[in-house]
DNA sequence: TTGTTAATAGTCAAAAATAGTCAAACAATC
DNA sequence: GATTGTTTGACTATTTTTGACTATTAACAA
């Protein structure tokens, strides 16, 4: 359900770079309740993702999904560096590799080289050092992206 | 039982690159528990006999398993893996980073990207701790390096 | 203005729906 | 008989679904 809500929305995203939503429209369109919509969003709609949630109560309430517009790779890389913070979990940091690719922002293999870092297997198992850690390396690669070429690429390295 | 789950995934795998399914169904399917699928994943669908598996829990979950080639380069990072062992230090993992760029193996900004992450900057300081982690690390990028994903489109999100 | 009600959305934790781990029991092979 | 490989199930971990309760806002009544 949470997928086909996902694909939804990010359809509706792929011809506008927002959408606005009254929440309880779409849970009667998807039959499921309310709720199931604010778990799709925390989940499937977060910054790091590329996303930006603005919502308000009350009569002629709403949800909206924004994607975050950058102006250029650097712009792009710049932005992640500052959601990253000094901390940040697995999840959220493959999410930003994630996105990185799917920008054309690294290729395939540089993203598979950055997700076995982030990968928790890596780490110790004390989930604060390990955030902090990974939030270093990550700003670290991202910086380092910062400076390099670009990457010449086809339109589709696939 | 388990040759027979093994040779029915196979014979999907033939067809396709890759397949997902849900643990549960296929236990039934063939009436045994389902942990007897972890095991047949386990011992005949490793990385080392050109499969990668990835999977999800809750609603929705599923294991999905990917044929994977191998690429040409395997030996050298083969032999580099055996080099590089438990602990490393910087110098000798930035050497090792050196010559898979000297050898075309990694482009110029995967060789920036992994220098980056053998950095003593990036670690704690205590050097026998250090050393292992950047070992663990290198040793587990240079492993994804040795394989490839099947070519699948990737969404176009224009 | 000031309260009151209706119409929203948000939070949180319990329950449900998955998959993973591990070790004991069992079976096959050497 | 010892070793290695397989099967089983109890227990754990993760993700999603659900619903009761809370918070906010707008509209309206006093």
């Amino acid at each position: 359900m949470t997928d086909i809500i996902e694909a939804y929305l990010k359809k509706v995203l792929q011809q506008q770079d927002q959408v606005e939503i009254r929440r309880s429209e779409i849970a009667q369109l998807f039959d499921c309740v309310p709720s199931q919509i604010n778990y799709v969003i925390n989940t499937r709609f977060t910054i790091q993702k590329g996303y930006l949630v603005e919502s308000k109560r009350g009569g002629g309430g709403y949800i909206r999904i924004i994607k975050v517009q950058v102006l250029d790779d650097l712009d792009m890389l710049n932005t992640m560096i500052e959601i990253i913070g000094d901390s940040i979990s697995e999840k959220d940091a493959k999410s930003v590799v994630q996105k990185l690719y799917e920008d054309d922002i690294i290729t395939k293999r540089e993203a598979k080289l950055m997700l076995v870092a982030m990968d928790k297997s890596l780490y110790t198992g004390e989930r604060a050092i390990d955030n902090r850690l990974r939030s270093k390396l990550l700003r670290m690669m991202l910086v380092n992206l910062k400076y390099e070429e670009p990457n010449k690429r086809k339109a589709d390295h696939t």
